[in-house]
DNA sequence: ACCTGAACACCGTTCAAGT
DNA sequence: ACCTGAACACCGTTCAAGT
């Protein structure tokens, strides 16, 4: 792994977040780097590969911070508690979205390799979710179980999604607390 | 108002729904409605311009459509249970989004006299869902309601930009189902 | 009134060629 | 191995000219 080409990847992470897929463009990002545009085909032979390699590398960390605070707290009901903050960060950050979140949108316009990485990601959340909820009840069935995760997901996202066409922080913050208040979060 | 104007409207509003206010393109445009893609500056001037009127007549029909749905039944229950269906109705279109939840994913990038029209279709159907939520719970304070409304409009808008990524109408009713059955739609 | 062809300036993508 | 120049395709836009 050269620097340049993880240089390429942060800052495509960081554009992709903002602008989705479609907004990625190799000379931006290539200046931002301090290469050519051209050049970035060196690391990446298309843009179909880089989305696909940005959308992975998003999906591995993601994954990896789900864990993080699993291991670390063991606690189902204060990591359902804290799993909307990780949404919220990205707003907080630039009013960005969760890359995938933004990338679904244009699911349509993206090559398979990238659809692959952007539905994995939710499945890997999901899942997640499952697990935690799981941990908390076992005996709920499993086909109820998923479909309480699949909300919390759907909600996240769509709180972002909202809050964000107002860069509105508040907004997102309320929204997560009607569902608190319902019950979504607490297994 | 010509019949090329509105079939360029049309045209344009699809293909909206399916690839954004970026994924919009005169030449394509043109093709579709049988002229040149130079053509379709003598109705609209700009870009900026159509997607602007597109997004409001969107928002104008959508408005229409809740209201029509309100007046013919006039019962809070039945108008908040078959809310959901409205934006099933895009995902069943060729896996559509609702179109300014498109475009809210891509708010950053928006001419201002477009984002005025997507944040006024979640007003708009924010507001509509107060005033109904209202009728059925006339003493429930206005904050109370105005974030129950907030609540619901982000679910429906998460499922489907959930379900789209799986081109999975399913997956987009258990969802639903999975925040009736916690109440979020009922008054 | 309505439409077109040609042209313009710009930009992302590609690839043969450079170091 | 790593990068670039230059060509290419495509974009929104303009405008003189056509019907």
């Amino acid at each position: 792994m050269s620097d340049t080409r993880e240089a390429v990847l942060a800052a495509a992470r960081s554009r992709a977040q903002a602008h989705g897929y479609t907004g990625l463009n190799f000379r931006d990002l290539a200046e931002e780097v301090g290469i050519k545009g051209a050049s970035i085909h060196y690391h990446f032979p298309s843009k179909a590969a880089l989305g696909a390699a940005v959308a992975k590398r998003y999906r591995e960390d993601s994954a990896a911070g789900l864990e993080k605070m699993w291991s670390k707290s063991q606690d189902p009901a204060a990591v359902l508690k804290r799993y909307p903050g990780i949404f919220r960060k990205a707003l907080e950050d630039g009013n960005r979205m969760c890359m995938c979140g933004q990338m679904a949108a244009e699911y349509d316009d993206l090559p398979d390799e990238v659809k692959v990485e952007v539905k994995g990601f939710a499945d890997d959340h999901m899942a997640f979710l499952a697990k935690v909820l799981t941990a908390a009840k076992p005996d709920t069935s499993a086909a109820a179980t998923r479909q309480r995760a699949r909300a919390i997901y759907a909600a996240v996202t769509g709180a972002q999604l909202l809050a964000r066409s107002r860069a509105d922080l508040k907004a997102y913050d309320e929204t997560i607390e009607a569902y608190r208040v319902m019950g979504l979060f607490t297994p």
